[in-house]
DNA sequence: AGCACGCCGACT
DNA sequence: GTCGGCGTGCTC
């Protein structure tokens, strides 16, 4: 049984080391392995290289252990002579592995950037910078040595220079080294620093209410939930908590939902502080893992990013602020099925530091948290320069006269807006033109042939049919292929189908259409909005994209195309992601001077939700929604998780669900299904679901624990565990 | 990430 | 029979 690569730990040998590493690999468990004698022992949180399987592998080591039950193999290579991550992430990515049921090592996968993973060096290190000797003689600098006092001059203007700024500032090594020996510059450790330019505001009473409250709680584990309406002025209440932040010398994590990332947003942070980095998709990996490097050693004081950045590592984080926390972009629905929302209240507490949630209209879950005092509950509930809020408008669709989506007093009241010098936006939750292609004497729809859904059309830029699901592409007929009768129509408004509408209605009004059609990429969606702003008239018809970017000041008018489908959705978040999305998009309407109008088109004009948001706001809202929600046991009351199966064969994946849902029957939860998935085919693959509810958090995570490792023989069939669902599909 | 293993269809 | 395609599981 001897191999050369593998050794019998010997017990008696008291003094070899083992450490137990997380692999970035689908696995449950940390590995051992030996550190061989004459090897520095790699401390816990740094990477070592290690041999896995055939191949090898970049680990985190977390753990020392003196003995093992493993045939071990001895570790490669130390990367890291320094931790990369602190012990308090390593803590993280095994409280995310055992809350979401997920496997340790993919945790880690999600948590780490690729660079780190392919073992890419780390500058863990503080970074050095040069500055000027305080008695210097700069006459001892030779007046021919051009290098030398080019170099001087720099160091005189900056003050002081980064090691890694000399590259681009133009200073030669050779320079630096003259000037050092000649004692004019020194190089010292980098000291953290901020310029930080004073708020030009002063704030509301109400603003210094919640920046007191959170100043005040610097330096021990809170969560304030700021309840701020649309530009009321959240974003200086977190300006002026991180420049307290950063005065104590601390650094602050700002989470921002994907589509918020745009200048604008980061325009804000810049200008109030000098040093910042910002964290998203479309980062470089190099870059990423650069900024990463240097929030954990304490060299960036400010990150901004998306749902991932909340696993950067900082060395003395003081504040994380979770901006548009009910936003539905925050939770990750692969993988990892993690809520950065979530995710950074953890986090928060295990540091011992505040975390602010704000939004407009925020999410059920954080709402109770406040009435039961979890969160501390602060409210912004003015626009400072005194912007009315707008009126509602329910337009019952049942006894009207509709043309391409929109009815004629809609048409009207659009008109009357656009005559008075203001912006229409036009708010529709499909992109595309007909969201039906039928034929009218058969019956026969246009569905997708891998897909269980209806086919959209699109006749921009070309005609085609489009599935909105896989995306396939398809071309249209022009006759029926059951019938062979030429009697297509088609029904259902998308974007394309409304701007055409209003084209033809309003035709020397600019349009402009935004959907993921029109703005592929978030650099068209931010050269977009930035073309917006000095569009002054016209109308801007699009998707949910409109709600979420960026302020329109000349909207005076909001129109919501069709907001049943959200309020009658199968999912029992739809309602309350369609008053999310109609509160925020009726924040862009109305200037300082007269109130904006918002006009909600409806065939159910009497749903209770859709009632009481019209009459008392969000708040009224969220009266009802709560109401319906604690009577089916629903989160935030019942806690939830769902199981999710797909495969290419409907009897295997529905059988497999239900096994697993049987497993969990014989739990303290209960469970529902297996049901069909509201997509029941997508790509080829059947897809069922079922329902845990629990009136415990304990008693859901038991009964998740027990089939966790489960893993029975899943025959072609992909499964998964969604431990707060933040949506059914 | 690779690689072994085993199950199934196809082929000399 | 045996070959090889790929889906599945394992790696301390």
């Amino acid at each position: 049984m001897r191999n050369s690569n593998r050794l019998i730990v010997d017990m008696s040998d008291n003094k070899s080391i083992i450490v137990k590493v997380v692999v970035p690999r689908r696995v449950w468990e940390t590995y051992d392995y030996n550190v061989p004698r004459g090897i520095a022992k790699p401390p816990v949180g740094a990477r070592v290289s290690v041999p896995l399987g055939h191949g090898r592998a970049v680990g985190i080591v977390v753990e020392y252990v003196e003995r093992s039950d493993f045939e071990l193999k001895d570790i490669e290579r130390i990367i890291d002579e320094k931790p990369l991550v602190s012990e308090e992430v390593v803590e993280l990515g095994m409280w995310l592995s055992d809350y979401y049921h997920h496997p340790l090592g993919s945790v880690f996968e999600t948590m780490l950037p690729n660079a780190a993973i392919r073992g890419q060096p780390a500058k863990i290190e503080p970074e050095k910078q040069w500055t000027l000797v305080e008695q210097a003689n700069p006459a001892t600098i030779r007046a021919n040595a051009k290098r030398q006092q080019q170099a001087w001059q720099t160091i005189r203007e900056h003050k002081m220079v980064r090691e890694s700024d000399l590259k681009s500032l133009d200073i030669t090594r050779s320079a630096l080294d003259a000037l050092e020996r000649k004692r004019i510059v020194k190089k010292t450790d980098v000291a953290l620093s901020q310029v930080i330019t004073p708020s030009s505001i002063a704030p509301t009473v109400e603003q210094k209410l919640a920046i007191n409250a959170i100043k005040s709680d610097l330096g021990k584990f809170q969560t304030f939930l700021l309840d701020g309406v649309t530009g009321s002025g959240k974003t200086e209440v977190y300006l002026q908590v991180i420049d307290e932040a950063i005065r104590q010398g601390k650094q602050a994590l700002v989470l921002v939902p994907e589509i918020a990332l745009t200048p604008q947003m980061t325009n804000r942070f810049h200008e109030r502080f000098s040093r910042m980095a910002v964290m998203h998709s479309m980062i470089s990996n190099a870059k990423r893992f650069e900024t990463w490097c240097q929030a954990a050693r304490g060299d960036m004081p400010i990150i901004v990013g998306t749902r991932s950045a909340v696993f950067t590592p900082f060395k003395h984080l003081g504040v994380i602020v979770v901006d548009e926390e009910h936003d539905a972009s925050y939770k990750q629905s692969e993988s990892l099925r993690y809520s950065a929302r979530d995710v950074a209240v953890m986090r928060a507490s295990k540091l011992g530091i505040p975390c602010v949630l704000g939004s407009a209209t925020p999410s059920m879950e954080s709402v109770m948290n406040a009435r039961s005092s979890r969160y501390r509950y602060l409210q912004l509930s003015h626009r400072p320069g005194a912007a009315q809020l707008p009126t509602f408008h329910v337009q019952d669709m049942r006894h009207t006269q509709v043309n391409g989506g929109i009815c004629e007093p809609l048409l009207r009241t659009i008109r009357k807006h656009l005559n008075r010098d203001g912006q229409v936006l036009i708010l529709i939750n499909r992109r595309g033109h007909s969201t039906y292609y039928i034929c009218t004497d058969c019956g026969w729809t246009a569905n997708c042939s891998d897909c269980d859904v209806r086919l959209t059309l699109h006749e921009v830029p070309t005609r085609l049919l489009q599935c909105h699901s896989c995306g396939r592409r398809y071309q249209p007929v022009t006759k029926c292929p059951d019938c062979g009768k030429k009697s297509i129509a088609t029904l259902g408004v998308g974007t394309q189908q409304v701007e055409e509408t209003l084209a033809e209605t309003f035709p020397d009004v600019p349009r402009h259409r935004i959907d993921r059609d029109s703005v592929r990429t978030n650099r068209q969606l931010t050269a977009m909005f930035t073309r917006l702003q000095y569009a002054k008239e016209g109308l801007l018809i699009g998707t949910q994209m409109l709600a979420k970017g960026h302020h329109f000041p000349n909207v005076t008018m909001v129109a919501v195309i069709a907001a049943d489908n959200g309020f009658l959705s199968t999912d029992f978040r739809g309602p309350e992601r369609t008053a999310q999305l109609i509160v925020q998009v009726a924040g862009r309407a109305g200037r300082a001077e007269k109130r904006g109008e918002v006009w909600i088109q409806s065939y159910d004009p009497d749903n209770p939700d859709l009632r009481s948001l019209v009459r008392d706001g969000y708040g009224g809202f969220t009266e009802t929604e709560l109401r319906l929600r604690q009577e089916a046991n629903f989160p935030p009351f019942g806690q939830m998780a769902v199981i999710r199966a797909e495969g290419p064969d409907e009897r295997v994946a529905e059988e497999f669900c239900a096994e697993v849902l049987n497993a969990l029957r014989q739990c303290d939860v209960k469970v529902y299904g297996p049901m069909w998935a509201p997509i029941t085919r997508v790509a080829r693959q059947y897809r069922f679901q079922g329902m845990v509810l629990a009136s415990k958090r304990s008693q859901l995570h038991d009964a998740l624990k027990t089939v966790e490792r489960m893993r029975p023989k899943s025959r072609k069939t992909r499964w998964s565990i969604d431990v707060d669902p933040s949506e059914m599909a």
